[in-house]
DNA sequence: CATAGAGTTAGACAATCGTCTAATTAAATG
DNA sequence: CATTTAATTAGACGATTGTCTAACTCTATG
């Protein structure tokens, strides 16, 4: 885990962020946006916009008046990284050990 | 997500339990066992795997005076596609879409 | 430069979480 | 059956979390 294993775990522990992350999938997409599909006030969106960047699970910059998010895959590939390690293959290491 | 995605990622959101998972990797253990990995209560210990065991992240059994834990891979397989669907390969997803 | 719009920051508050000690359950054994 | 050992359950308590309203910052524009 590079950088913030504990805190990307952490921020994706609520679902309003994993929601986040997955319309982030199709690309980068403006705070307002986001916030439209979420039933919250833009406070607290924002609080969550925090706690992904804080975790580097997303970037943003300023583009004028609007602040644009995206997500950053480099933490995301350690997080997949230690799952596959600890939980992925346990099925056929403990076929081939307890059988 | 299958069952508990919720409730399984909140499970991961915490360094002990994550700890717990990876020593589970290499099989079973018991109770007693995995906690003396841990400066921790036994209590203490016993409500991480009760956690663990409602995300349906591992399974136990008893046997005699003791109880073993071991790995459950069908949720931890969910956890991983998710993880793989959203953030997984959208570097190249972008790269394709927006170069 | 006054106003409006997009977004964040500050601070409060209830709910949830992680830990502890004390009490309890369940199995083994003299 | 009394005692010991392994582990959980119950209940308390401080810390963290998620949400809200109010106030603020920053940019655009007449």
């Amino acid at each position: 885990m590079v950088v913030s294993g504990n805190q990307a775990f952490k921020a994706l522990a609520d679902p309003t962020r994993r929601e986040i992350l997955r319309l982030l999938r199709q690309g980068e997409m403006k705070a307002g946006d986001l916030a439209a599909h979420f039933d919250m006030t833009k406070p607290s969106m924002s609080h969550h916009f925090a706690v992904l960047r804080e975790a580097d699970l997303i970037v943003s910059r300023r583009d004028g008046q609007q602040i644009w998010y995206a997500l950053n895959t480099t933490v995301a590939q350690d997080l997949i990284a230690w799952l596959m390690d600890v939980l992925g293959d346990a099925k056929q290491r403990r076929g081939g050990k307890n059988k």
